[in-house]
RNA sequence: GGGCUCGUGGUCUAGUGGUUAUGACAUCGCUCUCACACAGCGAAGGUCGCCGGUUCAAAUCCGGCCGAGCCCA
């Protein structure tokens, strides 16, 4: 009967869930091992992206199960947000500021519940062995509530701040962007040359943005560009507008870009916000928040950017100031959700200060281990080249509302703590009038980045703010597993909320992933068709074969998906699901007396090598070599050579034992990968004699005792077995048929186990002798430890010896000692004149 | 333009100075051998991206270039 992985990997999930063997237990005595769970996004399901982060995690939530943890592995949502938002848009055909901010988020909330709910499926689909009853999402009133807290308590330490402060801005949004979501996009635009004119000269300027021409503050160009250096100071007249505006040196302008001459405008670009500070320069109010022009642009006031970039062209053409256009490729900021090219805006926003914490999220991050190294010093990158402080506001509905209120002095009357949940729309402030200058108060209608949300996630489950004992004891958490492109986002500001918030770290280690790629090996886009959903797959090989898939990739490395890495999982699977059976077959025989063999006590050796290498990765979390080393013991030692061995001696006592010990320990090993197979593996023999519920109630294997000297005669006796076989099939006799004679020749001391050999070959004789065996030297070459040690003689010496093989007894050469091991002596060999298989041990042959 | 990562048989991959470069998938041959033909045994297939340097010795270390990915400007 063949495995049938659909009905075992069903039944085992429900298993799971019903007995509930991921629950944590608050009360265990065990150490506590606690995953900062990525909350997962609420706007759609898991794509293989996620599916494959999710496996990793749940790799190590077994682990760590299985090392005798406790583990802390809890069920988590973001439910915040604009794409949330654009989906119910789309959805109802509606646009939300036309809803009111209760209503709108209702229908947000509907809409992520039904994610939610398929979401959960998905997880336990895929095997993943969160304790759903920890349980949170952003969304909540008991998850926001912790961050408009977490607000307060920065803003009672003046670490959150309110001021006008040009912000990144999304026209068609209407709302502030992080500088984390901005998206960089290369575009053709064009590069205009316009003429300023000043007294008795002119100077011809570049630039990709004429419709800023009315904020025009100056002109600057390179102190260090001859042609330009002597009008540093002078004032030209802008075009159209008639303004005058001085012309300033400034080392940042690129010389060989157009011109060599560029207008500052109030805002452009994060350039002319430099010079505006370093030049002190005013800001103009050129753009309103919708994109369109201001009163300053006179007839051009009220077109949006785009109609007024084409209307002022026309007429700077038409009156002869626009004197060339070429096409350039450049990068520009756009917004991350809805795509609009991006505007700098006065506004008034609320900060995080993050600047004055360089140093310190530096210092702390280095505090953290980083799975693999590396990712550390992205962050470190990202933390260098920060340039202001962190926007938290949002103009948006369906996210946290910021818990305040304003007079019309602009005093700030912020909510009590313990008020909250509140939000300022519906509720009530703690005080009726401004405790300052007695004026009605207005409730804030903004929300906050949902990185405020979700970069308390370690601290909402630690139980910050609702139980400091518990928080003592659960933070800073375990392990925070994530994407490799969300460090500047997800992780920096949760290092930075934590550093400021508790003053420690947040967790002591990361393990940052890489991304799944198509099979075409570029990234997964829609529009190229390249997209591949994990549930059809999944339900073409089962969980299973897709986990094996993942274990495969490199932590922190893009990997190709590759559907035959599911095929070899599903041939390994099968493999298992086989060794198993014969051990259900052999565990059915009547038991003799036996006592172990030299070959029991190599796999014995093999495993607790295994078992000693495969801990040591899988506790850097390197499961793609973990996988590889347990697979290759297990394919090859266990199943290959081990199991055939043992065949001809099953029904013995102690053979039996050690064949179902080799196996439980391994299928233990292949359980954080492999689950399902192993859990079915677990309940079809070994329950009953190990008792435990669960394979997930087991412990990591410990190594396993045995004789070194017993264990050297097993290898030898494998690799006479090994040759012999090869032998046997090359002569065309059929395994299993019984054989005269056959011959073992030992390269050096080695011993055997003959009788092991007859057993398992189905052969009456086997002598082991020397006669009647030549040797040739093929070929002699120097050992790594002959280059060492005769360095640059080397050659020389080689030379010397294969000229004459002689040389290889005497004691020295040319002053140098000779020990063994120097040289490596390619043999051919031959027996009664025929030549004969050898290996590493012996040589062998079927003698008929 | 900057930071990080990667570039190995047809495809994918292991391998951070020293035998004949690992393994998988695909290909070809032999074998249904009492757990498994979703198996076993064997064969063919590589100038280790390119150029230069260090070294007795480089896939491996260093420099430059080319290509890919992520993040950023």
């Amino acid at each position: 009967m063949p495995y049938d992985i659909k009905k075992s990997e069903k039944a085992w999930m429900d298993f799971w869930q019903r007995e509930r063997i991921f629950q944590y237990n608050f009360n265990s005595e065990k150490p506590t091992f606690s995953i900062d769970v990525p909350p997962r996004y609420a706007s759609g399901r898991l794509h293989i992206g996620h599916s494959f982060h999710y496996t990793h995690m749940d790799f190590v939530a077994r682990y760590k199960r299985l090392r005798g943890f406790e583990v802390f592995f809890p069920l988590c949502f973001d439910v915040n947000g604009m794409p949330i938002e654009v989906n119910v848009e789309k959805k109802y055909k509606i646009r939300m500021k036309d809803y009111k901010r209760e209503e709108f988020n209702k229908l947000c909330e509907q809409f992520a519940n039904e994610n939610i709910n398929g979401m959960i499926e998905q997880f336990n689909i895929l095997g993943v062995s969160l304790d759903q009853s920890l349980y949170y999402r952003t969304d909540a009133e008991y998850y926001r509530k912790i961050t408009q807290i977490t607000f307060l308590e920065l803003l009672e330490r003046n670490l959150a701040y309110r001021a006008l402060h040009p912000v990144n801005w999304c026209p068609r949004c209407e709302t502030a962007l992080a500088e984390s979501e901005i998206v960089y996009e290369e575009r053709d635009v064009l590069l205009n040359d316009i003429i300023f004119k000043g007294d008795n000269f002119e100077i011809t300027i570049s630039t990709t943005r004429p419709e800023l021409l009315p904020a025009c503050l100056a002109i600057a160009v390179n102190p260090n560009d001859e042609r330009y250096k002597h009008l540093i100071g002078k004032e030209v007249e802008v075009p159209l507008f008639g303004k005058k505006v001085k012309i300033i040196g400034d080392e940042n302008v690129l010389m060989d870009f157009g011109t060599g001459a560029e207008m500052v405008c109030s805002v452009g670009d994060k350039d002319d916000l430099k010079m505006i500070y370093s030049h002190g320069l005013p800001f103009l109010k050129s753009l309103d928040e919708r994109g369109r022009l201001t009163s300053i642009a006179g007839k051009f006031a009220g077109l949006d950017a785009d109609e007024a970039k084409k209307a002022i062209l026309e007429d700077l053409k038409s009156s002869g100031f626009l004197i060339s256009q070429k096409k350039i490729k450049h990068n520009v900021g756009t917004c991350w959700r809805c795509g609009h090219s991006l505007e700098f805006l006065q506004k008034e926003q609320w900060f995080i200060k993050t600047l004055d914490f360089k140093e310190e999220l530096i210092k702390a991050a280095r505090q953290i281990k980083w799975y693999p190294e590396f990712m550390r010093v992205r962050l470190e990158e990202w933390i260098n080249s920060l340039s202001w402080d962190w926007v938290i506001s949002r103009q948006r509905y369906f996210a946290t509302p910021i818990p305040v209120w304003y007079c019309k002095n602009g005093h700030i009357i912020p909510a009590k703590k313990d008020q909250c949940y509140v939000d300022p729309l519906i509720d009530k402030p703690p005080v009726e009038k401004c405790p300052i200058c007695n004026e009605n108060l207005e409730p804030s209608d903004e929300v906050f980045d949902t990185w405020m949300d979700s970069s308390i996630s370690p601290m909402f489950l630690a139980f910050y703010a609702r139980d400091p004992k518990l928080f003592e004891k659960l933070y800073p958490l375990s392990f925070r597993p994530q994407g490799q492109d969300i460090i500047r986002t997800w992780a920096f500001y949760t290092i930075l909320r934590s550093k400021l918030l508790t003053g420690k770290i947040p967790w002591y280690e990361i393990m940052v992933d890489g991304n799944i790629m198509a099979p075409d090996g570029r990234p997964m886009h829609a529009s190229w068709g390249n997209v591949i959903d994990p549930l059809v797959l999944i339900d073409k090989y089962g969980a299973d074969p897709f986990r094996y898939f993942t274990s495969q990739c490199s932590l922190g490395e893009d990997t190709p998906f590759k559907e035959r890495d599911m095929v070899r999982g599903q041939r390994f699977i099968n493999k298992i699901y086989n060794i198993v059976n014969f051990l259900i077959f052999a565990n059915g025989i009547e038991r003799t007396e036996d006592k172990l063999r030299p070959v029991d006590h190599w796999i014995n050796q093999r495993l607790s090598q295994t078992i000693r290498e495969s801990t040591l990765y899988m506790d850097q979390y390197s499961f793609d070599k973990a996988m590889k080393i347990i697979e290759d013991f297990v394919w090859h030692d266990l199943a290959d050579n081990y199991i055939e061995v043992v065949k001809h001696r099953i029904s013995g006592k102690e053979t039996f034992k050690n064949l179902y010990n080799t196996i439980l320990k391994s299928i233990i090993m292949l359980s954080p990968m492999l689950p399902f197979i192993s859990e079915d593996s677990y309940q079809r023999v070994f329950r009953d004699k190990e008792g435990k519920k669960s394979i997930q109630h087991l412990s990591w294997p410990e190594p396993s005792e045995y004789d070194e000297n017993q264990s050297k005669i097993g290898e030898s006796t494998i690799e006479a077995i090994s040759i012999l076989r090869s032998e046997k099939a090359a002569l065309k006799i059929p395994l299993n048929q019984e054989v005269e004679n056959a011959i073992i020749v030992p390269k050096g001391s080695e011993e055997f186990d003959l009788e092991e050999i007859m057993g398992t070959l189905n052969i009456k004789n086997i002598s082991i002798l020397k006669e009647n065996f030549k040797t040739e030297i093929v070929d002699i070459k120097l050992s790594a430890n002959g280059y060492k040690k005769f360095k640059g003689d080397s050659n020389e010496i080689l030379k010397l010896v294969r000229e004459n093989p002689s040389l290889l007894k005497e004691r020295t050469i040319k002053g140098y000692t000779l020990e063994e091991g120097d040289f490596e002596i390619v043999e051919e060999n031959s027996f009664n004149g025929k030549k004969i298989k050898c290996g590493k041990h012996c040589c062998a042959s079927i003698y008929v």
